[in-house]
DNA sequence: GTTCCTGCAAAATTTTTGCATCAGT
DNA sequence: ACTGATGCAAAAATTTTGCAGGAAC
């Protein structure tokens, strides 16, 4: 499966975070009920904007903090598309994930999965010294609609 | 070959400045010159620090400047480790690459090749709609130290 | 001499931290 | 009630921008 089903991790991650011992408040709810919303990945000022924009204000440290904490169980992949920030999607509970094609002209992230390359980065983790526990990968390249624009 | 030799790229990356269009001064020079001593990736800041110890500090602005150049020609490759910022390294002139495995705990990047990582990657560019003119693979876990250390 | 490069400083962004207050258990 | 969560504001860190002076061609 593609997406994470948006309600589905909300419940996971609210029940780990209870699992964990965190106490459930307001604000990280809201980052949660966010983040279950998303098709991929959003930036911490991102969500912080939207939640304004929806009339649930946040302060910007509880958004962060609240990234903080799914980050620490594993809840969130953390993603880095080289622009200087970092951002955030849902974990799939079940360890499904995809991975990212970021389009060097306009910045638009755009998800995909494949098989033969999760394979090939198992191998890789077996043959080094490192456990590996989590693997990014980022393609770059123009967009169909970049690439017409004769953008970059 | 896992490193790009130190000279090569530095009249490497020189050439291609000059060809295009670009004037040498001594602030790029500086950088180009750093970079070329890096055994693996450095922030912008780090590159800033490095030349202030050893005597030519630069410009903040300057150093930006001479990596934006730089990766505008890819001659360095741009890299996130999750940290909120950004990390170059020269690029191999002949295409070759490596790419990086972070320790969670003492964030020690370690690089390493894999010729089926790259097909694989090569394999799926095909399979998507996008170009794909740049790719990064990031693993991560605990390094062999930390993990012995018990860290995370 | 013209044009680009450089350096300083100020600004804009992103992220972290401190602390008083509020809310969950 | 105790303790963690929150919000605000201030600080820190990273990156960008403006502009005057200097250097390369």
């Amino acid at each position: 499966m593609a997406t994470v089903d948006a309600s589905r991790w909300s419940l996971h991650a609210q029940r780990e975070l209870e699992r964990a011992g965190r106490r459930s408040g307001r604000a990280r709810a809201a980052v949660v009920e966010l983040l279950a919303r998303q098709p991929c990945c959003v930036s911490a000022g991102e969500i912080a904007e939207r939640l304004r924009d929806e009339g649930s204000p946040i302060g910007t440290a509880s958004v962060y903090r609240a990234l903080e904490a799914l980050h620490e169980l594993g809840l969130v992949q953390r993603l880095d598309t080289a622009e200087g920030l970092v951002r955030y999607e849902p974990a799939d509970p079940d360890g499904d994930h995809h991975h990212h094609v970021v389009c060097d002209s306009c910045g638009r992230v755009t998800p995909f999965e494949d098989d033969g390359l999760e394979r090939a980065i198992a191998l890789v983790a077996r043959r080094l010294e490192h456990d590996v526990n989590a693997h990014d990968v980022v393609l770059r390249g123009p967009c169909p609609g970049c690439r017409r624009a004769g953008g970059a």
